[in-house]
DNA sequence: CTGAATCCGCGGGGATACTG
DNA sequence: CAGTATCCCCGCGGATTCAG
């Protein structure tokens, strides 16, 4: 991914320029409250639709769903059907996954860590 | 941050609830797009709102301005107002904003990573 | 230059109903 | 149970204008 767009006009960094907009894409589509909290939920466990849909606090069902093709698009989650009746569902994060999975780990722990810091900044700005 | 609300009844535990609630509050406003992209183009530097605009790209006035103001109230960035004619405003990220920094760098080592993984993931599902 | 405010269109996203 | 489709509304977010 790159922020700065210098040499945006240089025809033979075309391919450069596609891959930068990839990154975008994936960051656009990857960088959203529910794909996150998603992956999150499903950790390093596997996890049908309907328990998705508990774990995910607030999330609609067409949300879960939308998020869920997207990140199947993009090869992080796997989806195994099991042809039984009624149908079963279940997905698991890829490799690829659970390693976007750790960075999301991460944003949960500074979160937590910063809570309290974060709410008197809030604290502060409201007055 | 806790993804599982099993204990979620209990009157005795408010404040966890509390601080949970809390928790995702941050997580929404901080997993989003533009303030992501903020973040990583601060970087460790200091930009004007006007060098912002045009190192984020394809970010408008209005979502620029809200999610900065976004991002001082929780304590990310630091604004800082040069008294002149014409105005000067300089953002920089505080010292959590610096070590959110350091996890969203991470996400866009993750997209880089996976840049091809992902592009050929696309085309088998497009298929 | 920075930023608040207003207007407004479009699409995100919820609710619901229907298939397999 | 899982998924798709439809309807529909609210609010995100872009464009523009005005102020400091």
């Amino acid at each position: 991914m790159v922020t700065k767009q210098v040499r945006d006009e240089l025809p033979e960094n075309a391919d450069l320029r596609r891959a930068d907009s990839l990154a975008r894409e994936i960051f656009s589509d990857v960088a959203n409250k529910w794909a996150l909290l998603i992956i999150e939920a499903l950790g390093e466990g596997t996890l049908r639709f309907s328990e998705l849909r508990n774990e995910v606090e607030g999330v609609s069902h067409k949300m879960l769903t939308q998020n869920l093709r997207m990140l199947e698009r993009n090869g992080l989650v796997d989806r195994k059907v099991h042809p039984t009746v009624p149908p079963k569902v279940e997905y698991t994060l890829t490799e690829p996954g659970r390693a976007l999975r750790a960075t999301v780990d991460l944003i949960c722990g500074w979160t937590n860590q910063y809570l309290g810091h974060i709410e008197t900044a809030r604290d502060r700005f409201d007055a």
